[in-house]
DNA sequence: CATTACAATTGACCTAGGTCAATCATAATG
DNA sequence: CATTATGATTGACCTAGGTCAATTGTAATG
């Protein structure tokens, strides 16, 4: 399995492809290794790229007031990571990006993706269900942010994340789901006994 | 100004069609309109159509296990409402879709906004582009939950629905930002002194 | 194996915001 | 103009979850 299969079979799933297509579509991508804890973007620059997560995980977060992490995203292999905010409406960032574990990534620029969705339009449509189903779940989570407790959130968030459970320190998951790493501490000696 | 005018305008801030692909676009949608109160859609019902709001005002809302109100999204004129948990996976949705002020709204049927972007593609552009921004306030409002106070979501708020502080009541505004109209009612206090 | 570093646990205490119920507008309706 | 809804305000009290700091793993590094 070579760097490309991933990311091919990820847009094979929604769109089909000529051979010519998808080696213009590899074409456009570069690849990028970041370790453990490296940033792969940080608070206030603009963020002009996808980036395809072919390896590993990476997180996305800003800082409160309180110089606290709230974790916005986490990205697992086959997912794409953007700061949307920064790269829609094309102004500086707030949002850090960073490995949580060794990562392997494939990037595609702005500009490049431009170049793609007008040669290959199909693409259009890839990235048009891919955001459609992006947006539905963050709808979900706001939901649940409004209206679930924290030991509800954290129990969805196992369901959900059934493997990052494993991965991710109680810390990140803390703040993920919104509450101090103290906090979910407690939670979890209460539901262990 | 008739029925169509605007819903045009919109999309032509991001495609440009042709008379006939504007004439076609604008046979498959049908008109509705609802009294304030009434409801454009229940929870449990299976939502699979995209509405456009031309007067009017809507919101939607999902009732916690206690049976309050909690707003996901609010939307006026010349916006889209849809309950994209239920639209894109297919599966009832647990929002309940109301309006606010006497509504008129245009329905884009799921059916036929498949038939859409297949014979107009460049759809698939605009209703990437209209997602893709969703997307980003969306993904905004979650960092705003998740790392700012009552009061000082309130001031976004106001700041960037400046419109609708008039016409929403606190009860609204108060489920909107995720406070109690008792609390908010407090901080306006507060606020006045 | 000693040390550094960092994650998890826990106790004591705190506060933002919620709950409930009563009271006071306000405005629409008979 | 009396009445009935409905929204806003407010007081008394409550609680989910936060804060801070000390303590205890645990695992990687020199």
């Amino acid at each position: 399995m070579n760097d490309h299969t991933l990311i091919l079979e990820n847009v094979g799933k929604h769109i089909s492809l000529s051979e010519e297509e998808k080696d213009y579509f590899v074409s456009l991508l570069y690849a990028k290794d970041f370790q453990r804890k490296e940033y792969l973007q940080r608070e206030g620059s603009n963020s002009n790229h996808f980036t395809f997560i072919t390896q590993g995980c990476v997180k996305s977060y800003l800082l409160d007031k309180r110089g606290e992490e709230r974790i916005l995203t986490i990205a697992p292999v086959d997912w794409w990571v953007v700061d949307y905010m920064s790269f829609v409406f094309e102004k500086p960032g707030n949002l850090f990006i960073q490995a949580i574990a060794d990562t392997s990534t494939l990037v595609l620029t702005k500009e490049k993706r431009q170049d793609l969705l007008r040669k290959v339009p199909q693409f259009e449509q890839y990235f048009r269900v891919l955001t459609e189903r992006a947006f539905a779940v963050s709808q979900q989570r706001i939901t649940d942010i409004l209206s679930l407790t924290a030991a509800e959130r954290f129990e969805k968030f196992c369901i959900q994340y059934p493997s990052l459970t494993g991965t991710l320190s109680q810390q990140q998951i803390a703040s993920f789901i919104g509450v101090t790493p103290a906090f979910l501490s407690r939670m979890l000696k209460s539901k262990r006994k």
